[in-house]
DNA sequence: ATAATTCCCATGAATTTAGTAGGAATATAA
DNA sequence: TTATATTCCTACTAAATTCATGGGAATTAT
């Protein structure tokens, strides 16, 4: 039940993306550097930003990654669902419930609640919020 | 991020002890069975909610296990605090906080406020709502 | 004594997470 | 056009954690 390195990471470099005014792409191996993040590791993390559309890359040499809007509308819980593999509290309280308990499960109510109250309090950090 | 199978099973089982009116102990082999959790996992979970003060044993013949309080005073949070090896949503942000980055850190604040939002939502929760 | 139980310690299997490696594709600039 | 800096893609390995099992000692009612 604890956050993952990847996701953290990803949070430190999305804040990372945010405080470069410029418009300018920030190249990998700079974040990487600057962040303290395995290269390849921080790579395989860009990808799924990107493709995830909260980050925009661009290829070539001068290339890199910036934010594909801006950090006032990019919150803690668009970037963590990305990462998390299981963003949700129990399995079964996603919509997938391949539970064979789901239908008497008690407990499944609580599940939910947690989640949402989850999904709710990181909605409210915005990148703008950690800079 | 998400609550681990022993976590789940441990609350399944505390429910279930809830459910258990008479005050004679409940024997781990009919726990296991009628909850359909491994008996072997489930005796060292018991193990740690009898350490924890949540569940009372009673040894030899006709032993069991039972509450130690009432099931309107166990809440959620009691049992998976137990339970999972990190209740807190990143380990920094724990009291123990060995990262490096804990004074600078812009997302500190977050966790913490993520921790306290879980932990009162699963303090609402007693084991009598369950039933 | 016997049988039913909890307790304790050690080990193994499965799954997930974290990190690494190599090279293809793309774009810039000299 | 060639060198260089970059992202993209696929596969793999290592480490950690979670889940589960096995064997037997200690305890207690009958």
């Amino acid at each position: 039940m604890i956050v993952s390195a990847k996701g953290r990471y990803a949070l430190r470099v999305m804040i990372a993306l945010a405080k470069h005014e410029k418009d300018e792409p920030v190249p990998l191996k700079e974040l990487a550097l600057r962040e303290e993040i395995p290269y390849k590791f921080l790579e395989a993390i860009m990808c799924e930003l990107v493709k995830a559309g909260l980050v925009e890359s661009v290829r070539g040499k001068n290339g890199g990654y910036r934010l594909s809007a801006p950090k006032e509308t990019c919150t803690a819980a668009d970037i963590l669902r990305i990462t998390e593999t299981s963003f949700t509290a129990a399995a079964c309280a996603g919509g997938s419930a391949d539970c064979p308990r789901a239908e008497m499960c008690p407990t499944l109510p609580m599940w939910r609640a947690l989640d949402d109250a989850v999904e709710e309090l990181l909605k409210k950090y915005t990148l703008a919020d950690f800079i």
